[in-house]
DNA sequence: ATTTGATATTTGTTATAACAAATTGAGGGT
DNA sequence: ACCCTCAATTTGTTATAACAAATATCAAAT
């Protein structure tokens, strides 16, 4: 009722950047944690306690609480029935799980990206993709790291369905844990950035099928090299107990 | 390492029910608040304040503050800028969506279930089926709404994927402030009455493809009806205002 | 050495108070 | 009527204190 009424004295039409109103601390607090998840500096079952965080970052208990809280409510974080909050550890049978409501979403997500994508994004992509390779060939593995998710959701967005690619940001926090897991022995990304190569080409051609194709071997072949490090770790962790 | 050893001093064997371990207050009044939400109690775009919630299940702030950011931070409730919370509004766009995304994961889930699905659970579906049946032609809908719920995740749970149950869930219930809305002139449920024959005929034949169809349908011709309700309102709505 | 029990410490939970920002309402001027 | 201004109220934010439950520590007893 109030944005289209002749308003002479209003600001209507100044289209100010709205001021940088700072975050809250609890906000703020969520902000840092989330980037540490994603950054994998946390371990997998790591516990964090409310006062640890509220003395790490110097606020009080209910900012810090906040924060842990909804990091818990978005499945990000593990809360278990006494309160305490720790990082998710994954079995194979969860990795198994969410590695098919990956595959259903960002499946979704690309076959809309490629009936809408602009060719702008489409050479903004292709951009990321070649940073990557070069990344790739100087063995610079954190940043691949971080231009493979750029590239992934660069396309996701051009779905221009932003609900989704919330959805989907969750599930890859909720993987990037194991980040520094897999990190050390990550060999042969080469197939990977094959498969990216598939996947540019699908976005030229705007086919929606080859594109989600492509995204589902991806995630796929990134699921079963996790599921052989979990599966090498829990040998390793078994025979070091029987000695 | 707890549960083979000897320790006859444990109580191994004996099987207690752990003691009813009462919830916190911030977890009962999320109960509270969910069940009021998908009961359709509030009107869609109506502002929930902390102080308000606290007063009306009688608790001081915190557990009434941790409760209303859980469920914004699920999504299931929208918190705007200046920290309030309100139920979302589904504009046209929001609702197609939603109706992707839910495609997306419920044929996931019907697929998954349609492979795994025990005999007993097929019988108890069929049964929930009959009673939403009995219920439709004494034109009670209220208990055709909830039976459809109980309908639609007998089966979603057979997948036994309980994280993309959750998932299912919370899409579910950003739907459910608009019961309301669609409630009154829901006259022809004849067509998912049917259509859930055909789900239930699909289950019998264990047929991944089928049930996952027929649940495609099922969640379109929802979502058709309640963008016709939307549409009219906002007609009627405009055409109020130019009076 | 292992177990038990008591004590100390940590940790989650919740109410309250104080503050700041946003919203509302009334009154006065154009 | 409309717009502005200023005060009053509402509302979100955060720190703190007090309590309870869980966990860890340690000494004594078997």
């Amino acid at each position: 009722m109030n944005e289209k009424k002749g308003a002479e004295g209003s600001l209507a039409g100044v289209d100010m950047a709205p001021i940088g109103r700072s975050e809250t601390l609890g906000q703020q607090v969520r902000t840092q944690l989330a980037s540490a998840i994603m950054a994998g500096r946390f371990k997998p079952g790591q516990k964090l306690t409310i006062r640890a965080v509220a003395a790490a970052l110097d606020v009080s208990l209910t900012p810090a609480r906040e924060a842990l809280y909804n990091l818990a409510a978005e499945g990000i974080l593990e809360m278990r029935s006494n309160g305490s909050v720790y990082l998710p550890t994954l079995t194979s049978e969860r990795i198994v799980e969410l590695t098919k409501i990956r595959t259903a979403l960002e499946a979704l997500a690309a076959r809309e990206a490629a009936l809408r994508i602009t060719d702008e994004d489409i050479a903004h992509i292709s951009r990321i993709n070649d940073l990557m390779v070069a990344a790739n060939e100087r063995k610079d593995y954190a940043s691949v790291m971080e231009l493979n998710w750029e590239f992934h959701f660069a396309i996701y967005r051009a779905s221009g369905m932003s609900e989704l690619v919330r959805m989907i940001e969750k599930r890859w926090m909720m993987n990037s844990s194991y980040l520094n897991v897999i990190y050390p022995s990550f060999g042969q990304m080469d197939q990977g950035i094959n498969n990216h190569h598939t996947m540019v080409r699908a976005l030229h051609s705007r086919d929606p099928e080859r594109l989600a194709s492509a995204v589902v071997i991806d995630i796929n072949f990134a699921a079963d090299t996790l599921l052989d490090m979990i599966e090498a770790q829990g040998t390793e962790r078994r025979q070091k107990a029987q000695r």
